[in-house]
RNA sequence: GCCGGGAUGGCGGAACUGGCAGACGCAGCGGACUCAAAAUCCGCCGGGCUUCGGCCCUUGGGGGUUCGACUCCCCCUCCCGGCACCA
């Protein structure tokens, strides 16, 4: 019919990719065998991971972009010929499951797996190449189960264990909060409310016994971001120094009396004036016990600290202290010192007492100038003679490089001598020794909360804590359960919960009802995906031994010491029981930048947020996933411009529509697929058929490094930008596929086609997979192999120079690629714009560089 | 305060090992097609001067090394991220 004609055109010529993109959407679901890692492979093996969602309900675009980073990473090594494993899962539990509970009275499962469902289809219809068939859903029993056996296995070994301790409590929810869920002293779900601090027993891992090596092991992850290994030494905080026991005046000799204080610098113990001790000090309550006003002031200093961590800069404010006026011994000359209560001292860092020496320390010294208390210098540069110290402190404050005086039998010794010879001093007498002290904090993973992992532990009045014997688990998290933000743990109101029996002697027995932080379920969720339904045990060894260490793993910087470091510990952990090989989880880890728009991070409160959703449903899933590795490299920050988005639609319109002109007819015209494979020789090609083989090998060559180097994908889209311009170049000055002929042989039109199509798949798998049929194949992309380029054809024949003078560009020369450096001197110096330049002056010299670069210097 | 990262046209960004600064894209301007618009295709596009040959300036600021510096060295400013009284 002649009305059908026009329509028939636009749709052949339009990029639609809605119709497109479903399209094969729909083909993929088909057959779940295309993405599946293979169990038994000759292949190398690649493992390639992007951090786990939090089913919150939608993806964001930094998901977006982390999965395409991934993705894009996948697919080029399928087409490499590698046996992949790229799973996706879901970390879902948490509070968010608790909230919405509360709030929409929907159950945290139900909530939990809707939001899952939604998610997983945002992710398909991206286009992900996920193996779906090794999904980890973290908050079902069959994951679970398996956190309740680690931990099990953890206490075995005497590495979980109970204690009181002190945790943060919003009185409003009122339960514990996790460290990470206290902003800024407040809780994150009321911005308002102080946490406060309570004594509570809680289960704890002891991370600590791995605190040396997950140091060491730092030196090893050269595939690791520095910043990230800077940011867990820091975290980890190793710091060597020793332990000197100084007595207490006029008490008797007993472990009570005795003052135990860190320090890193025993060195300058001579210049100690006084002894300054945290407010939260076990012996401050003792001193105070007679002394109300002793115990005020204390109170007060203590309050003084709470309010700098809720102003988060603990450092800002003004030291201030408290004389208990009790003296302490100095234990290497006998002096007595007083004791003071101090502000700035840490109950939680060192032994939470120290020896002041204001001559050395900057924050001693500003204290004891307030004070008044004594100042004596002990340590003096190397060069000066003790007879002519003025006495005053010799700033900076410490320095390593100096040496000792007024220390008694220790005078003259060069400092790091001295800490040396004073730690064993201490030792063979008896009142301290070297020692290594820690910041990283054993793993505190009770939580108060209903929707995470059942901590397997029983309580018997006879047999005390019980754990429940590995044939029961998993122990189930009951349904149905009130959800309330009063009376602790919603679980403890569950009386068929709590209610149990005591394995061991038959009588009752209540259980744990406090939950596993959602961080342990993160932290070998990644063996899981390699035996992803194994009912006896977490994973099968040998399977994890196949594919561990991950390759690459992918995601956001602000995992960079929680997660990543709960991993490492629990991998040194499986190690030592057994299960795996592998010292550390992860060989590569490349963290991405964050997604902002006009200048702010996206948020609701500032209505700068992008939608995927919306996002797809106006330029595809495609060109959004594509822009998110366009717009700038992987690592930096992406300033988000919708305009950005439809520059890439646009680019891969130009390119559906150039193989929709010339691809399909000309497939028929060609030979075999293997003849069209055959590269064509240089010397049979015409200058413009050349420049499009020359062009073609150049882009394989800057797409295939950019992939295996430095992972700037947005060069090596603007790459393949560039072929398809000078494709549409070409095409104007000789025409279209098959009145071409006679310039472009139909078999390089094929296979520029070809190879266009295949270095876009990694970036557009729709679109690629849509044009790969046009071109009249068959089957899925990932199983053709990458083209490989010919460094000969991607040679130029001929290259321009350009030619300086006084290292001004004055003039350009063509040259024949190759030309020696003499050839190259003669063209310059014979070019008529430099000849005139050069009149009339001296030519000093002429700096030749090769194939790149003339400079005359002239005077 | 300490440790990272960064600053290049109107905008996002290229320039990988010291060698033509501004690839690629966006926005803008002009042209073709169209009754018109959209879409598409082609061209121009850092700033200033120009006798239209060119010339000068320009990679946050100042100095240096070099025949030659976005790139290396020293000093400074601002922005982002992390840590922060760690004894």
């Amino acid at each position: 019919m002649p009305q059908d004609e026009p329509t028939t055109m636009v749709r052949e010529d339009r990029y639609d990719a809605q119709r497109i993109e479903s399209k094969w959407s729909e083909r993929w679901q088909e057959d779940a065998s295309l993405y599946a890692a293979e169990p038994n492979s000759t292949k190398p093996k690649y493992y390639v991971l992007e951090m786990l969602p939090y089913p919150s309900g939608a993806l964001h675009m930094g998901h977006v972009r982390n999965y395409a980073i991934g993705d894009a990473l996948a697919r080029f090594m399928w087409m490499n010929g590698y046996n992949v494993l790229h799973p996706m899962g879901w970390d879902s539990f948490g509070l968010p499951a608790e909230n919405a509970a509360i709030s929409n009275n929907t159950p945290p499962r139900q909530w939990t797996l809707r939001n899952i469902e939604n998610m997983k289809a945002q992710m398909k219809r991206l286009g992900f190449a996920y193996d779906w068939a090794r999904e980890v859903t973290t908050c079902l029993p069959d994951y679970y189960r398996w956190n309740q056996w680690f931990f099990l296995k953890l206490y075995e070994k005497g590495l979980a264990y109970r204690k009181k301790s002190r945790v943060n409590w919003c009185p409003q929810c009122a339960t514990v909060l996790a460290n990470e869920q206290v902003v800024n002293g407040c809780c994150w779900r009321h911005e308002d409310t102080l946490v406060e601090q309570r004594e509570l027993e809680q289960w704890f891992l002891r991370i600590t016994k791995y605190a040396e090596e997950l140091l060491r092991d730092l030196d090893k992850l050269d595939g690791w971001p520095e910043k990230v290994r800077t940011m867990q030494r820091n975290w980890i905080g190793r710091s060597e120094g020793t332990l000197v026991d100084f007595k207490l005046e006029g008490a008797t000799d007993s472990p009570e009396s005795t003052i135990t204080v860190f320090t890193t610098r025993v060195d300058t113990i001579y210049g100690a004036t006084s002894i300054q001790l945290a407010p939260q000090h076990p012996l401050v309550a003792r001193l105070a016990k007679n002394n109300d006003a002793l115990r005020a002031q204390v109170e007060e200093l203590i309050a003084e600290q709470r309010k700098a961590k809720e102003v988060g800069d603990i450092g800002a404010i003004e030291k201030h202290g408290v004389n208990t006026h009790h003296f302490a011994v100095n234990p290497y000359n006998g002096e007595r010192i007083p004791i003071w209560v101090a502000n700035y001292i840490l109950m939680d860092y060192g032994t939470g007492a120290i020896m002041s020496v204001p001559a050395h320390d900057e924050r001693d010294y500003e204290f004891a100038c307030k004070y008044n208390l004594k100042i004596r210098t002990v340590i003096v540069p190397r060069s000066v003679d003790p007879e002519e110290t003025s006495g005053e402190p010799v700033l900076p404050f410490t320095t390593l490089n100096g040496k000792l005086i007024n220390s008694g039998p220790f005078t003259g010794l060069r400092c790091e001598e001295a800490i040396k010879k004073m730690s064993e001093y201490a030792d063979k007498n008896g009142f301290g020794n070297a020692t290594v002290t820690f910041r990283l904090k054993d793993w505190g993973i009770s939580r108060q909360r209903y929707w995470g992992t059942p901590i397997p532990m029983l309580y018997c009045e006879k047999d005390g804590i019980v754990p429940v014997p590995e044939k029961d688990l998993p122990v189930i998290l009951p349904e149905n359960v009130d959800i309330t933000l009063t009376g602790g743990s919603p679980l403890g109101r569950v009386p068929e919960f709590v209610n149990a029996t005591c394995p061991k002697c038959g009588g009752p027995a209540r259980r744990e009802t406090d939950t596993m932080d959602t961080f342990v379920d993160s932290s070998w969720y990644f063996y899981r995906y390699t035996d992803a339904h194994n009912d006896r045990e977490p994973f099968d060894p040998k399977t994890a031994a196949y594919w561990f260490p991950i390759d690459q793993y992918i995601g956001g910087v602000e995992h960079a010491i929680l997660h990543l470091i709960y991993s490492r510990f629990w991998t040194k952990f499986m190690r030592d029981m057994g299960l795996v090989k592998n010292d550390e989880p992860i060989d590569r880890l490349f963290t991405q930048g964050m997604i902002i728009k006009g200048g702010a991070k996206m948020s609701k409160s500032l209505g700068n947020v992008v939608s995927p959703d919306e996002m797809i449903a106006r330029y595809g899933a495609d060109s959004t996933r594509m822009y998110t590795l366009f717009a700038t490299s992987p690592d930096r920050e992406l300033d988000w411009q919708d305009e950005g988005v439809e520059g890439v639609q646009r680019f891969l319109g130009r390119v559906y529509r150039f193989i929709a002109r010339n691809g399909p007819a000309e497939t028929q015209l060609a030979a075999s697929p293997s003849a069209q494979r055959k590269t064509l020789p240089v010397t049979s090609l015409q200058p413009e058929a050349r420049k499009i083989q020359r062009k073609l090998h150049q882009t394989i060559k800057r797409v295939s490094d950019d992939f295996q180097g430095r992972w700037h994908f947005n060069t090596s889209i603007a790459a393949i930008m560039e072929l398809v311009n000078e494709l549409y170049a070409v095409e104007e000055r000789v025409g279209r596929a098959p009145s071409a002929a006679e310039v472009i042989p139909a078999s390089l039109w094929s296979e520029v086609q070809r190879d266009l199509v295949l270095l876009l798949a990694p970036f557009a798998p729709h679109l690629a997979s849509e044009l790969w049929e046009m071109l009249g194949e068959k089957g899925s992309l990932l199983r053709v192999p990458w083209p490989k380029y010919d460094s000969a054809l991607a040679k130029e024949d001929e290259i321009e120079i350009p030619v300086q003078i006084n290292g001004k560009l004055r003039g350009l020369i063509v040259v024949p690629a190759g030309s020696s450096d003499d050839t190259i001197r003669e063209r310059a110096l014979a070019d008529e714009k430099i000849k005139a330049a050069v009149t009339g002056k001296q030519v000093v010299k002429v700096i030749v560089v090769p194939g790149k670069l003339v400079n005359i210097v002239v005077r």
